[in-house]
DNA sequence: GAGCACTGC
């Protein structure tokens, strides 16, 4: 867990007090010695030399490291001072989160006495903290994906460490298919020289002799170009290290010590039938009859956190004064930060906090001082069925690496007890691990991708875990229907490969393209920078009705994109008249505060306008042109119908829908402008099932644009 | 009448 990197911070803690020059001084040695002194105390100090042998010895290495081993900090610098970046080659290492990268960046720079950025530095989208002489780069993997776009042989890099690869996420899984190939490329690129200078006579053999066909077509390009061969070290944090072992034909795997500490595990002795019933009952049990520490439950969403926020409150009131020492916080991702930080805040002495969490608090947000874990064995899942283009949310029980993931939670600062709420023989039936991200999402991202990277035969790719081939022959049509693809499957020129280089969902970046031609770009781009990211409005339960009457103000009746549009201008529109003058910091509590005002929520908002300006430099690049609509909304309009055909739904009786492309029936989520005007013929751009099928992000069209502007799909069909 | 968690040159 990369948090190993964060909470080795919390122990070289530094007060906040004033110093004196002199006492700047001392403090800022003292710290370099505290420093010094907890990396010799870490489980993976006293194994450095066997480990830079282990990277001499072998390509390809795998490291099971336990939780706070260090490996995540520690690694990267042993094999820097072991000469591994010699030559301004790099040392990169991979996060599947943002925070984590940043937060080990900043970690390792000040272990090694520099400033963020410059040997040591880190890069993730929207923020690059790195400069010429950096040699330890932490980056996201996704944004190391990106990058083999542009340099498919990573030839900047020495040595590639994938950290947390146990996790599994496609970006993960998709990064390993491709650095197993890169390497084998650069291997021979570098044997192909090696052999070129004896025996010219060779080469031909080793072209012949590969199997692979993606290597191929690597190593077609690599001819000519002498790329050092490429070490990789894969970071699991689970047992399974078997599985990565094989995938790299039987790459040699080495395990390093953990420093946890014991957490009791206990068990229900029968099944609950009420979870939820079960967690406040073993609240209070933990409240009234344990030692100090807090409490940490796991529940599957708002709703129930919400719901056990009530309960907890009211039990309380029912205890003598003296026990109702308890503070509750709620913990999830659409939670405004603000709200989120409250759980990081100490309270008063004496009292004892209980965090309801989601599954946020398993890897990205380590609390303080957690003793006690709760955990009822489910979570909130997402799965997507490819051939109804449907995503699901439901409640399923968690797996075995999981559990264990959460009651280490405990185990942080001290011994800690975990109390599941179910019974051990239920424990035993659990799936080992979590399926794989990339079984069960929808491909077409992943696709275009590897299309853009010269991977052709993408069923045929080594992926560690095969994707279904249903599910790659159905994104592959989607890609086909948008026109990326060209009737033989390769990448189509010019619109597959503009595709391909904007980081958006395919369809998004359709849209894109698509709109420079209807003259709408401005507005597209909009649209997609604010589809991009997650809810913008924030409703919270108490102001339900205020927070209506604010959505009203943006709400457009053509539909969601529109509203979205209005939403955007308006907070553009409201900055424009105040920034001038004001640094970046003022900028952005302004605009907190005009979100607070409006119901929306600051995060997405910021997150849609830094998309907007990548995206749009991106788009000028391209050479699109940036035009506005103006006031002709029917031109946007069609140009949304022409882009999302694929997601078009008609009205049936009852106020019901049905999806043209699947069949489905479906109905407008409440949160939609046009939930209550239920026009005759809808464009949307999410199908997800909860207690219905929902589709959300709607605009009403006219039924007959689709046969005119998406022939090739509805004339099949009508 | 309702939103698990991440992420992108």
């Amino acid at each position: 867990m990369a948090q190993g990197g964060l909470n080795i911070s919390s122990g070289s803690h530094r007060p906040n007090g004033k110093f004196s020059k002199d006492s700047t001084k001392v403090d800022s040695f003292s710290r370099r010695q505290k420093i010094l002194q907890h990396r010799k105390s870490l489980p993976i100090a006293s194994v450095e030399r066997r480990l830079i042998e282990e990277v001499r010895n072998n390509d390809i290495l795998i490291i099971v490291g336990e939780t706070g081993s260090g490996k995540t900090t520690q690694l990267p610098q042993f094999l820097f001072n072991a000469g591994f970046s010699r030559d301004g080659t790099i040392i990169g290492v991979t996060q599947p989160r943002r925070v984590a990268a940043v937060t080990v960046a900043k970690r390792v720079a000040e272990e090694c006495g520099v400033e963020v950025g410059q040997k040591v530095g880190y890069s993730i989208r929207f923020e690059d903290v790195t400069s010429s002489s950096t040699r330890i780069k932490y980056m996201t993997d996704g944004l190391l994906l990106r990058e083999a776009l542009l340099d498919p042989y990573l030839s900047r890099y020495s040595v590639i460490i994938v950290d947390e690869a146990h996790e599994r996420t496609v970006h993960t899984d998709v990064l390993l298919g491709l650095l197993k190939n890169v390497q084998i490329a650069r291997s021979k690129s570098f044997n192909y020289h090696l052999d070129n200078e004896s025996k010219k006579a060779k080469n031909g053999m080793l072209v012949e002799k590969e199997k692979d066909p993606q290597s191929i077509s690597f190593l077609k390009e690599c001819q000519g170009k002498k790329f050092p061969p490429l070490k990789l070290i894969i970071m699991s944090a689970s047992l399974d290290a078997r599985i990565f072992s094989e995938y790299f034909g039987g790459a040699r795997a080495v395990h390093i010590q953990g420093r946890q500490f014991p957490v009791d595990i206990f068990y229900t002795y029968h099944a609950e039938p009420d979870y939820l019933d079960a967690a406040l009952i073993t609240i209070f049990q933990i409240h009234m009859e344990e030692g100090p520490g807090d409490i940490l439950v796991f529940l599957t969403g708002q709703e129930e956190i919400e719901s056990v926020e009530r309960l907890v409150k009211e039990r309380l009131q029912k205890l003598p004064e003296n026990n109702r020492k308890l503070v509750i916080f709620p913990i999830f991702s659409s939670l405004p930060s603000e709200q989120q930080m409250r759980v990081f805040a100490p309270i008063q002495a004496g009292f004892r906090k209980v965090i309801l969490a989601t599954n946020i608090a398993e890897t990205s947000v380590t609390i303080p001082g957690i003793k006690y874990v709760i955990d009822p064995g489910f979570v909130k899942a997402r799965t997507y069925d490819p051939n109804k283009g449907l995503e699901s949310l439901v409640v399923v029980p968690i797996s075995k690496a999981q559990a264990l993931q959460r009651s280490g939670r405990a185990g942080r600062e001290g011994p800690g007890k975990c109390f599941r709420l179910y019974p051990e023989f239920e424990f035993e039936k659990l799936e080992d691990s979590t399926k794989p991200e990339i079984k069960r999402c929808n491909l077409s991202n992943v696709i275009l991708q590897l299309k853009a990277m010269g991977v052709d035969d993408i069923i045929g790719f080594d992926f560690i875990d095969k994707p279904s081939r249903s599910a790659i022959v159905k994104s592959l049509e989607q890609l086909y229907l948008l026109g990326a693809l060209t009737d033989e499957c390769k990448l189509s020129d010019p619109v597959g490969c503009q595709m391909a280089r904007l980081p958006l969902d395919p369809v998004y970046s359709k849209a894109l393209v698509l709109a420079s031609e209807f003259k709408c770009l401005e507005e597209m781009l909009i649209t997609v920078a604010m589809l991009s990211v997650e809810s913008i409005f924030y409703a919270p339960r108490e102001k339900l009705e205020e927070a209506r009457t604010a959505m009203k103000c943006f709400s457009s009746p053509e539909g969601d994109h529109q509203t979205l549009i209005n939403v955007y201008r308006a907070s553009d529109e409201f900055l424009e008249k105040r920034k001038l003058g004001l640094g970046q910091e003022k900028i952005d509590k302004i605009l907190r505060k005009w979100c607070k005002e409006n119901f929306i929520n600051s995060r997405s908002l910021r997150h849609a306008r830094d998309v907007h300006s990548q995206i749009r430099e991106h788009v000028e690049q391209m050479g699109l042109r940036l035009e506005s609509c103006g006031d002709d909304m029917l031109q946007f309009r069609r140009c949304l119908a022409a882009s999302f055909f694929l997601n078009a739904a008609i009205k049936q009786h009852e106020g019901t829908y049905r999806a043209f492309s699947t069949g489905q029936v479906v109905q407008i989520h409440p949160s939609s402008v046009l939930f209550r005007t239920k026009p005759d013929c809808i464009v949307f751009n999410e199908l997800v099932q909860t207690n219905h099928k929902y589709v959300r992000n709607i605009t009403r069209i006219d039924y007959l644009w689709l046969t005119e502007l998406a022939p090739q799909y509805y004339a099949m069909q009508s």
